[in-house]
DNA sequence: AAATATTTGTTAAAAGAAGCACAAAGTTTT
DNA sequence: AAAACTTTGTGCTTCTTTTAACAAATATTT
């Protein structure tokens, strides 16, 4: 039973991460079958929302059973599209470029990391595990030809928007953008910002309004 | 006209920091006035949205006039509780630790970085701008009435849970996670997750889902 | 100073998301 | 093999969030 792609809301695809996160867990301590119910007090949603999340992509539960804990993994990687593979570069070799280049997690799901692109002359010519920091002014030669689908955006904000003009002239098909600005892109461009500081400033305020 | 806590929802609190972002660069392109028709379109969310979202703190603009610029940067400002201070630590003292340290615009914040704390030895000892490593045993005893207000998990996701504990039992009023671990903590807590690989597998769910 | 143009704050309507409830379909026990 | 139990998938209801509309207030122009 397949429905997949009807119109699926983003506030349910960004739901999927989470169970997938989960379900990896539970595959480790080598649960089989889970219910909604028990999924729930886990994960902290209601069991209803669990399978009508779930239902969006497929009936993947049998009544009077549950879910089977390693297919439905499979079934939201797949969902996710983390059985493709996505050729990826890192514009900042900074620490949090370095960072992100050092996550291995990210080559095992399909997300392999080509290069680093650094102007700081210092930090050309280093090798993050087996991964090369090159020069920026080589960005567009070296990637020519290369089908390079995914840019992280790893600079200063100052530098953000050249840099995301560049990606978008190769061209790109999607942009993960850590650099704290606002960054425009055509609309044809995925682009997710991660905004680190947002995350810090809504501590703040819910500091401040605790009971 | 001051309101003030009400009760106002998260979705209107995750969207002030994007309101406090855009503020900063209009002040620094010397704009002193803007509507909310002017803010929705560099912002993209409504008109109406902006201006309900004002609304819940308090009517901070003018009919006819618009915003001010400078007032309207200040209140949220005061509203997100930026204009306090936070005794602030990092366990983990690895590359997105380091970044975390290195970022200075959270010291302009109120967010003071006291230690990173770190168990590789090789580590331990060094500085990262004037913020001392530590070894991750003296966390304790250095915290000891210090009032730490928020702690930073930069560990990976097998350390996150036992740092997690030992933070709550400090104890830190805030916990800033950004290991890809679900953990948990009292309801006392505040805890932010920050989840990269959320953001990134999102990216590779548009990707395949694209028109 | 009057007339016109802006633009807010706010109420009401529409759209979207989450939760409830239960028949249907399976599993487990007796 | 029948009875009792479990649990999904789904239609319906409730709650939340967003958008639209407009009176009231101020700014600007004539």
């Amino acid at each position: 039973m397949k429905k997949e792609v009807k119109d699926v809301s983003m506030a349910v695809i960004r739901r999927l991460p989470k169970y997938h996160r989960l379900l990896k867990e539970l595959m480790e301590k080598d649960v089989t079958r889970i219910s909604s119910k028990e999924l729930s007090t886990m994960i902290g949603f209601t069991a209803s929302q669990i399978r009508q999340d779930l239902n969006c992509f497929g009936g993947f539960g049998q009544q009077g059973y549950g879910y089977d804990v390693g297919e439905l993994y499979n079934e939201i990687s797949r969902i996710l599209g983390l059985t493709s593979h996505y050729n990826t570069i890192i514009i900042g070799a900074g620490n949090l470029g370095q960072a992100i280049a050092n996550y291995s997690n990210f080559e095992k799901k399909g997300f392999h990391i080509m290069a680093l692109f650094e102007k700081n002359p210092r930090l050309v010519g280093l090798q993050i595990r087996d991964i090369p920091v090159l020069d920026v002014d080589e960005l567009g030669s070296y990637c020519e030809g290369k089908n390079i689908e995914i840019g992280v955006i790893c600079t200063n904000k100052e530098s953000a928007q050249d840099v995301a003009d560049v990606l978008v002239n190769l061209p790109v098909k999607a942009i993960w953008n850590f650099a704290p600005a606002d960054i425009i892109v055509p609309d044809s461009i995925v682009l997710e910002n991660v905004h680190l500081s947002d995350s810090l400033y809504i501590i703040s305020y819910l500091l401040k309004n605790q009971e």
